[in-house]
DNA sequence: CCGGGGTATT
DNA sequence: AATACCC
């Protein structure tokens, strides 16, 4: 995505639209629009010499990074709505494997005589050779390209550029060659071009500032250097898995596998300041960051099973390069506890405090000028409790949802019993091994509600119907049994699919940010075009003039894209347009000009649920009692709706080749994971 | 080598 | 837990 930060707060404040925009976080600008670029402010600047080159620049603070992770999420969502293949990388990158979008594509157009050019460029103007069976996919897969930033433009208000090739690294690579929101295609015989037109190693993805200061050493700093260099002695500097795999990178080759994302597998909140040296003080930022983490992971729905705590000292000279971390396991009864808000603090405070003195001798000086927090070891909540709990207890007065024990008992339980040491092998990090319950179960309650998790409102559970009732409880039932069916699956799913209604009720706050897919676009739009500057009009001129009309066309390799007649692309203005207005996007009703209309995303997934096929009013499992359903939050009657849209087909799970390490360290979730689409399921159990 | 995130490997 | 990588 081009400057994506900015990006976001453009959209969220569409008048920042035509202004240079820097995004601060404290004294840096972390990045800019094309705007204040034409100022010459650059990404990583500092705010004194960006206000210097550009003295109306609108700074805005990006500190907080929950816009751009929404957005992002709803980002790669779209894109897993053509592939479940897609890997990020960071917030604002994806990598996308089409090879089977790429294969239905061409045998669907088998035999009917057309051949299709790229779409976007070329790399360094190569002529395609439309009998050559390898170019033909690769334009495929321009198409493919195509569409997903349409859809990314026309739902999410996103620009951004892509790259086609063979392989993870020459699509990165080839994705930057035409800057911003363009996108190009790479064929094989111009591989070579573009690896070697790189001018160092350190710009290979890959190869980071450590390695291409040790190969520099050996006096390998160009591309053509570490290609022609001796494998035996790149294994005696990095050993051989490093070595073989930089040397396969220097000559474009990258057999690394798309590796599904899936939901997190840490959350981390940290900040930076001057100085930071009382323990009172230490105190206060810990909690600040503590909070935040706990209203994420209560909207993620996991329960975090590691909490660690880093920190960066001040020294004089060293100043750079010094994060310590400390870790350890957050016992059952604290993690237990995490979904709902606030009870939990006083324990995770203590055990950070722990942390923070295996590092710190709060007797001596000390001067910190980093804080971070992270939750890690993430797994699918194994109740009901945690997903049911969350909403119902929102609104429970804290003494009919308040457990039997008192809180500080507890606390002071928890801090004694789970001493930190440094050498321990802790009682408490042996799992309950295969049978036991980790929920614990109230045994306060006489009736059938002595099963209920603690903390949820009675009165609110006594509203709804009776089988979500007895789901509920069953689920309690079940998440005591089900520990033992976990002998494999517990290290296993990190994150199950979702089942029953009680994930419904999980959900997180939808996405807080303004509506893309509306007029404000189409506003914003006609503005620039009637020549406001020229960073906005050269965005927009990538794509065609009424990319916001977009309707469905027929065939992507449709005839009236009038491909130039013996395969040679666009090129980019004009194959921008017509392959932005003229491809056909998978999400043909949302496209269309009268759905995308002034829906924020979600919306527009509901009426297209309406539009397409199914016609029912409100399709509702029959397990849910349409009384207590309007009841509910605006905000979550319009999750369940667009959840209930989603369960109906069931989307199957490809399965695909990847390494075998990844395999075994991410197959699990990846799997469970591939089969919800919700676009919140990044935010709740899945 | 700053900022506020993430990932995998050792 | 540290170190490497990525944005």
């Amino acid at each position: 995505m081009d400057c994506f930060y900015a990006q976001v707060e453009m959209i969220r404040n569409p008048e920042l639209r035509n202004k240079p925009l820097g995004i601060q976080q404290k004294y840096i600008v972390v990045t800019c629009n094309y705007e204040a670029r034409k100022f010459g402010v650059t990404k990583l600047m500092l705010i004194k010499d960006a206000r210097e080159k550009c003295p109306q620049l609108v700074l805005v603070s990006g500190e907080d990074l929950t816009p751009y992770r929404e957005m992002s999420y709803r980002a790669t969502e779209l894109l897993e709505e053509f592939s479940p293949q897609v890997e990020r990388l960071g917030f604002d990158e994806n990598y996308i494997d089409v090879t089977e979008l790429v294969d239905k594509k061409l045998q669907e157009e088998r035999g009917n005589g057309r051949n299709p050019g790229v779409c976007g460029h070329v790399y360094s103007d190569q002529k395609m050779n439309v009998n050559n069976w390898a170019h033909v996919r690769i334009a495929a897969g321009s198409h493919i390209a195509s569409e997903i930033r349409a859809a990314l433009y026309n739902r999410l208000g996103l620009t951004g550029c892509a790259g086609t090739a063979s392989n993870k690294l020459l699509a990165k690579l080839v994705s930057g060659t035409h800057k911003p929101n363009q996108q190009t295609a790479l064929l094989h015989e111009s591989h070579s071009h573009l690896i070697n037109s790189l001018d160092h190693v350190k710009q290979i993805p890959g190869i980071g500032y450590k390695t291409s200061k040790r190969l520099e050493s050996l006096g390998l700093s160009r591309i053509s250097d570490l290609q022609a260099c001796p494998i035996t002695l790149l294994e005696k500097e990095f050993g051989s898995s490093v070595a073989h795999r930089i040397q396969m990178l220097s000559r474009g080759e990258d057999d690394s596998a798309v590796v599904p994302s899936g939901p997190p597998q840490s959350i981390s909140d940290e900040d930076s300041f001057k100085k930071c040296s009382t323990v009172s003080e230490v105190k206060i930022k810990m909690e600040e960051r503590l909070r935040n983490l706990l209203v994420r992971i209560s909207k993620d729905g996991r329960i975090p099973h590691t909490l660690r705590l880093t920190i960066r000292q001040f020294s004089p000279s060293n100043k750079w390069f010094n994060r310590e971390s400390r870790q350890c396991p957050i016992p059952a009864h604290i993690s237990q506890n995490i979904g709902a808000e606030c009870q939990a603090v006083p324990a995770l405070m203590e055990l950070l405090m722990r942390l923070f003195e295996k590092m710190i001798d709060v007797k001596m000086q000390f001067h910190l000028t980093l804080l971070n927090v992270c939750f890690s070891n993430l797994k699918a909540s194994n109740s009901t409790r945690s997903s049911i709990g969350f909403y119902l207890t929102r609104k429970a007065p804290p003494a009919a949802a308040t457990p039997l024990k008192g809180s500080t008992e507890a606390e002071q339980h928890t801090a004694e019993s789970f001493p930190l040491k440094e050498n321990s092998s802790a009682p408490h990090t042996a799992p309950q091994t295969v049978g036991q319950p980790t929920a614990p179960v109230p045994t306060n309650h006489h009736t059938m509600l002595e099963t209920l998790p603690e903390g949820i409102d009675l009165e609110v559970f006594s509203q709804l119907p009776e089988e979500i009732q007895q789901e509920i409880i069953a689920g309690q039932r079940h998440a005591a049994a089900s520990s033992s069916s976990s002998v494999r699956s517990a290290s296993k799913s990190q994150a199950a699919p979702p089942k029953g209604i009680l994930n419904f009720f999980s959900r997180a706050k939808a996405a807080d940010l303004p509506s893309q897919c509306d007029g404000v676009l189409l506003k914003e739009h006609s503005q620039t075009n009637r020549g406001s500057t020229e960073a906005t009009q050269g965005a927009s001129s990538n794509f065609p003039k009424g990319v916001v009309d977009v309707r469905p066309t027929g065939s992507l390799w449709d005839p009236k894209q009038e491909m130039h007649p013996f395969g040679q692309s666009y090129d980019t203005d004009q194959s921008a347009e017509r392959c932005g207005t003229t491809a056909e996007p998978m999400d043909s009703c949302c496209s269309s000009s009268t759905s995308c209309g002034q829906l924020p995303p979600q919306s527009a997934e509901m009426e297209c649920a309406k539009a397409g096929g199914d016609q029912e009013r409100a399709p509702f499992p029959h397990s849910v009692d349409v009384n207590v359903f309007s009841q509910l939050p605006e905000e979550v009657q319009r999750e369940l709706m667009a959840e209930w849209k989603q369960l109906k087909p069931t989307p199957k799970i490809p399965v695909r080749k990847q390494s075998e390490k990844a395999k075994a360290s991410r197959g699990k979730r990846t799997g469970a994971s591939a089969g919800a689409s919700s676009l919140l399921k990044y935010f709740k159990p899945s």
